[in-house]
DNA sequence: GCAAAAAATGTGAGCGCTCACACTAGTTTG
DNA sequence: CAAACTAGTGTGAGCGCTCACATTTTTTGC
């Protein structure tokens, strides 16, 4: 009698298999393996025995044996927003697809430490990969050494010209929202921007300041939120507490934020698009049902996902890199019912 | 010469640490490990070691050795919706705190096949234990034999009474909900219900119908939407067209569905909450910025992923489980400018 | 029909670790 | 002061697999 409480119900293994076929455990792992150096009918067997026994290949001794994994790892800030949450899943999917399996590791706080941890923790399982979606400009020669030997790309932003990255030409999305606001005649344009440290928030609010003085204006005032609907608000009560009556449009740095700003707004007794016009920026799902629809950019989180994985491979499959080194997307505008011309 | 392209490079291993400290192999495993059959002035000297050669262990081999992995497993629904990615950066987050490191793996529907190619995968990397987030009823045979040997814990329905599980008592929350709308005056009140094999848009529509009744009143029309904005306002459409008049408050079996469904009386120029009352259900972050602010339940996310790490870990640390089968949450109403008496 | 080539299979070693022990020294104990 | 500990350390084996070969069997060419 076994004294172990919880009798560990032991897993079929190469040799189990092969015992039952009379061969020996190499031409198993053939099988397993699909190597084409097995006699049709021998496979056959094999085939059968392995279902019968319910045999799976063991990822750790493998692993072990092939210095490999089919895991590949992503790392990233907190994702409790929608589009990252996306781009994890469409992470997850692309990898399946090629019979990899996806590992996360969330950091709290961009600090070298946490980076050290997360990216340790992801190598200690010897992941093939690493999909990085942080901030990591400055940091790249930590990432260079914690990643050495482990192919990675970085999302969101271009850190250095030799890095893999997908990047999203967020400044390409913001000039076409702008225009659209000058275009409409708007030239004292407004800005909720997204917290400090975030590379997004930078080129966002950069690109529109500069297109608003290419254009031959100055750029409005600008208050800095934290991405959530409630900074918006905050920031749109400030902006017309501030400087009520010197804009006329207010550019959010993403959807939520436009939301609290648009309900800002309305609780002020300010028509949207009549007397502001507001435009955000990721197009949500949701962001055709604010009131009123938003005028926003789109932002194609599935893609960025997808593009991590097919560029992560080129550097997995071929040995040597030299693949173009970086992917970008530019992401179109589209115009709902939230902007409108200046005092219409 | 080498001639590998990409001359991996190897990493230190206990022999290496061993080697350099002039001690054998399984006294740095010691160390490694924590036991405290080590000489003070040994640990110092192999701690040392480890630091300058970057030691770090080889889980593969542990995990070959041990039969045990120090990663948990998530099977879910795919999760493009904002809370279950809050769950999954919950478990995420408390697994870390133990040690343990997550593998996702998403089914995109949920039949047989892909159910075992998930837990099979997960289970593949010789997960410690499984959090199963998707609608099992009536599978609870087939996950007992794909989990065989691995504790595991379901998220959102309790599956049978004795299979652990962390749910959170909808009924409670929507039936504080409807009683929220009867006790306002309303006695006609229409649902917009979530898609139908969930059974969050199942158990959400039943409890409303039978608040309503228990009150002496029929329940209203009911339409059912994808939990979409979009299909929200696709669904206040039809019952305004089919059903207008006939109710004067609706319950939707989320907050993206009732953001369709404001929009929607919005556009065809029906107060909220003067005519029609809306109240939905999670409480997003941006629920309170709705155009009006959301009365809602709030669902807290970060509970449930918490719970079920807490509940898987009791199963994987003590062999046997005989702890609580079930955790329970009762999410409270979030009375905002959504709702109102009817007619006022 | 027989050597040579090709196909199919088997063998040994080793991946890096942990387990169950065996061993050595110093410490207690009666 | 021998017996019985204890702390500290080392040894052998084995986890389940893959690699690089060695070996056997079958096919092929002339």
């Amino acid at each position: 009698m076994n004294s172990r409480v919880r009798q560990r119900f032991r897993d079929a293994t190469l040799d189990d298999v092969a015992a039952r076929c009379g061969v020996s455990y190499q031409t198993v792992s053939r099988v397993a393996n699909g190597s084409p150096l097995v006699a049709k009918e021998t496979r056959a067997r094999i085939l059968e025995a392995i279902a019968e026994l319910n045999y799976r290949p063991n990822l750790a001794a493998r692993r072990l044996a092939t210095r490999r994994s089919n895991v590949i790892g992503m790392m990233g800030t907190r994702v409790t927003y929608s589009g990252p949450a996306k781009v994890m899943i469409a992470i997850e999917e692309s990898a399946k697809r090629r019979g990899y399996n996806l590992m996360f590791a969330a950091i709290e706080r961009l600090t070298d430490s946490e980076l050290g941890k997360a990216i340790g923790a992801l190598r200690e399982h010897q992941v093939a990969g690493l999909v990085l979606a942080a901030r990591l400009k400055g940091k790249i020669d930590l990432i260079r050494r914690l990643c050495r030997g482990v192919p990675f790309v970085t999302l969101g932003a271009g850190v250095a010209p030799d890095v893999p990255s997908v990047v999203v030409d967020e400044k390409h999305g913001v000039r076409a929202a702008t225009r659209h606001l000058l275009d409409l005649g708007h030239h004292r344009i407004a800005c909720i921007a997204g917290p400090p440290g975030w590379p997004a928030s930078k080129d966002r609010r950069h690109a529109c300041a500069q297109t608003i003085r290419s254009a031959g204006f100055e750029p409005g005032p600008c208050v800095v939120g934290d991405w959530s609907a409630e900074s918006g608000y905050k920031a749109a009560v400030q902006l017309l507490e501030s400087a009520s009556g010197r804009f006329t449009a207010i550019m959010a740095g993403n959807d939520h934020m436009a939301l609290g700003a648009l309900r800002a707004l309305h609780a002020n007794g300010i028509p949207v698009p009549g007397r502001v016009s507001v435009v955000g920026y990721d197009n949500l799902p949701e962001s055709g049902f604010f009131e009123p629809p938003l005028t926003t950019v789109h932002h194609d989180f599935a893609w960025e996902g997808e593009s991590c994985v097919e560029m992560l491979f080129r550097a997995i499959d071929r040995e040597s890199v030299e693949a173009p080194f970086r992917q970008v997307q530019r992401p179109q505008l589209v115009i709902r019912s939230s902007t409108a011309a200046p005092g219409s």
